[in-house]
DNA sequence: GATTGATCATGT
DNA sequence: ACATGATCAATC
């Protein structure tokens, strides 16, 4: 599958895998599906890539270089609400102390989107669920403005040393958690005084809240009534 | 039931 | 080790 020449080519090949099943999209790109999905946690947003002409997936480049668009894959109840936070990326701990919002790899990785969402309830066997609409989005002044606020509270703790006191908590649309093989992983910064420090690493993630209101737009009361 | 901290797989 | 792709599962 070569990659999507523009916006309009990749929004197109996104709609036909509307409505398509887990199995129908891996019979579609060739690839078996995992036996334990529970092993498999990225499988099906390497799939939505592969099927969408995506370039390598483990390149630190956005999904589609010459678009400049990130894909994320959205788990989504019945009711079309998230079921997780979306990852966004680490924690940059090396230059976090001198860096502006616009220049932040949470501002870049979101400034162009294709969201992807996929049913994720429980009672659906895996390969039965079914990829959904896509959405190609930017965030709205608003939403920056929320994203803003909440990067600066947190790299800034960060930049004084206090990433240990960062915890999922804090934020409203964006938090920090752990990114790591596991708990006992450490990964060493300086923080904004020179100091060192030793630390499980961590990455950015939109909280459910978010993504919601951007899936559906803010301009939209969703109740579920 | 929602949320936070922990974890799984693969490629460079 | 660290990047990519996220979801699992213990706890609140």
């Amino acid at each position: 599958m070569s990659p999507p020449r523009d916006e309009a080519e990749l929004l197109t090949r996104a709609r036909q895998l509307a409505g398509l099943t887990l199995h129908e999209l891996s019979v579609r790109i060739s690839q078996p599906l995992p036996p334990d999905p529970r092993r498999a946690k990225g499988w099906i947003g390497i799939a939505v890539e592969k099927a969408l002409g995506a370039q390598g997936a483990s390149r630190a480049v956005p999904d589609f270089p010459d678009l400049g668009v990130e894909l994320k894959t959205l788990p989504v109840d019945r009711r079309g609400r998230p079921r997780e936070s979306t990852f966004v990326c680490t924690v940059d701990l090396s230059e976090i102390g001198d860096m502006e919002w616009h220049e932040s790899r949470v501002c870049r990785k979101l400034s162009r989107v294709l969201w992807v969402p996929v049913e994720s309830e429980l009672g659906v066997p895996f390969p039965a669920r079914r990829v959904g609409q896509p959405l190609l989005w930017s965030p709205s002044h608003e939403e920056q403005d929320e994203l803003r606020f909440d990067w600066e509270e947190l790299s800034g703790m960060i930049a004084r040393g206090e990433l240990d006191r960062v915890t999922g908590h804090l934020g409203k649309s964006l938090q920090v958690r752990p990114k790591a093989a596991n708990s006992r992983a450490r990964r060493r910064y300086h923080d904004d005084t020179g100091v060192a420090h030793r630390t499980l690493p961590r990455g950015f993630y939109l909280r459910p809240s978010f993504t919601e209101r951007l899936l559906t737009g803010t301009f939209f009361v969703t109740d579920g009534v």
